[in-house]
DNA sequence: CCTGAGCGGAGGCGGCATCTCCGCTTCGTG
DNA sequence: CACGAAGCGGAGATGCCGCCTCCGCTCAGG
């Protein structure tokens, strides 16, 4: 399917053909566009969505991309990075206990202003190896993380390095439910998760966020009704 | 529709026509069944996949219940009264701080051990004033809880009533993760929550349930990736 | 100007969930 | 026991939806 190896024309053909000024510009706009949907939507968004936002036909996105996985590979590859490289920056923090805290931070945020980003780090239903590399590399740097804030005795001793990914996860789910509402609901929870992770404290730290009404609550669960009718 | 309002006939009819004997057994099959389903798999299983477990053909679930709502609906009432009905209780008990978290355990193991339950509740696709109602209810037994525990001084200030769903949601939502691996992990993170949620303390409560081993956070992944393409 | 890369979007295809229909079975009553 | 009605099963009608293809037209750019 290659245009050039043909024939076994001329030269090396590798390099991607420069593809014309128009048709990037699509490109970038397909990449924009699926970021935005498969953020805001998850990745049960259709490609028929993608190219709807983009503004361009169908045709265009499949021209581009060859399936719907190839798109979403290339799209959260690079987020998946940033995954553990943050996670290795935070190791060189000086201060054990708030590099912990923030790299848990860091990736609650990340997996609760994503859903497309979250459905592919625990359901893997895509880029199932990508992210199991993923999170081979970030496994140590995790327990490093851990077992310094366990040697400053900041930390408590039972906590796992198992439980970074899952707490991340867990928090973000509850900011899928208030997400319309109040979206930074997760950090309002985080605040208390990490009280909790505190090997001893004396009174209470802050939380960051006030909780929701009872009718910011109603108006939760009617959104999610809406939504979901909406969007299937 | 009613088998006697046709004509006018004899006497009162609105009672129940009382269905044979094969049917009344069929019926709770499919009820059995249904609450099987809709617990394991979710508000998305089938009304087929009902009336396979339940070992009946498709025809008698739909002659039984005229559509699925109406299915859902009849099979989550009590479930959602028990809901209530425990908070009430809880509002009894002499230890205000234990009432609170036998409560907030409670309601999480129920949305823990039942997707359906958990669906139901979070996104309203089908019951949507039957829960509203519920929550209505609820609202001010679990003000008092709260309330309650926080004149004792044990529960931080800055903790809300509406904290208390979106927290058992939240959970139960990281149990959904490991679920077919290890159910019971909701239970670590209550631990770590419940101490978060202390005004003040010495040390840690020791948690309840070990993290998961780094295995089992694979194994999970793979779980779930299968498990949706099964599903779909 | 002219050529082919690129475009749009209707529509083919396959799959799936809901619900219906009708010939056969079973209950239970006279 | 016999027979009418209640009940049953499950193939399949129906409608919907997501993925992807195809072909006639457009327009970038040498």
């Amino acid at each position: 399917m290659t245009s050039c190896a043909e024939g076994g024309a001329v030269g090396d053909c590798r390099g991607e053909r420069p593809l014309r000024r128009d048709a990037e510009r699509n490109r970038q706009r397909i990449l924009r566009a699926a970021a935005e949907v498969f953020t805001q939507r998850g990745l049960d968004a259709t490609l028929d969505d993608v190219a709807r936002q983009a503004g361009v036909g169908v045709g265009t996105v499949y021209r581009r991309f060859p399936d719907k996985e190839t798109l979403v590979g290339e799209l959260f590859q690079d987020r998946i990075d940033a995954m553990v490289a943050v996670a290795e920056q935070a190791c060189a923090a000086p201060d054990p206990w708030q590099a912990l805290v923030s790299y848990l931070e860091y990736a609650t945020a990340s997996m609760a202003g994503d859903l497309g980003l979250r459905q592919l780090m625990m359901f893997a239903t895509y880029g199932r190896d990508r992210v199991a590399y993923a999170r081979e590399q970030m496994r140590p740097v995790v327990s490093k993380l851990v077992e310094r804030a366990q040697a400053t005795g900041a930390l408590r001793a039972d906590f796992s390095a198992t439980d970074v990914p899952l707490i991340a996860f867990m928090l973000a789910s509850a900011g899928e439910y208030a997400g319309p509402v109040q979206p930074d609901i997760w950090q309002r929870y985080l605040g208390l998760v990490i009280d909790g992770m505190r090997a001893s404290r004396d009174g209470v730290s802050e939380l960051p966020v006030p909780a929701l009404s009872p009718e910011e609550i109603e108006e939760s669960m009617r959104a999610h009704g809406q939504r979901s009718s909406a969007r299937r």
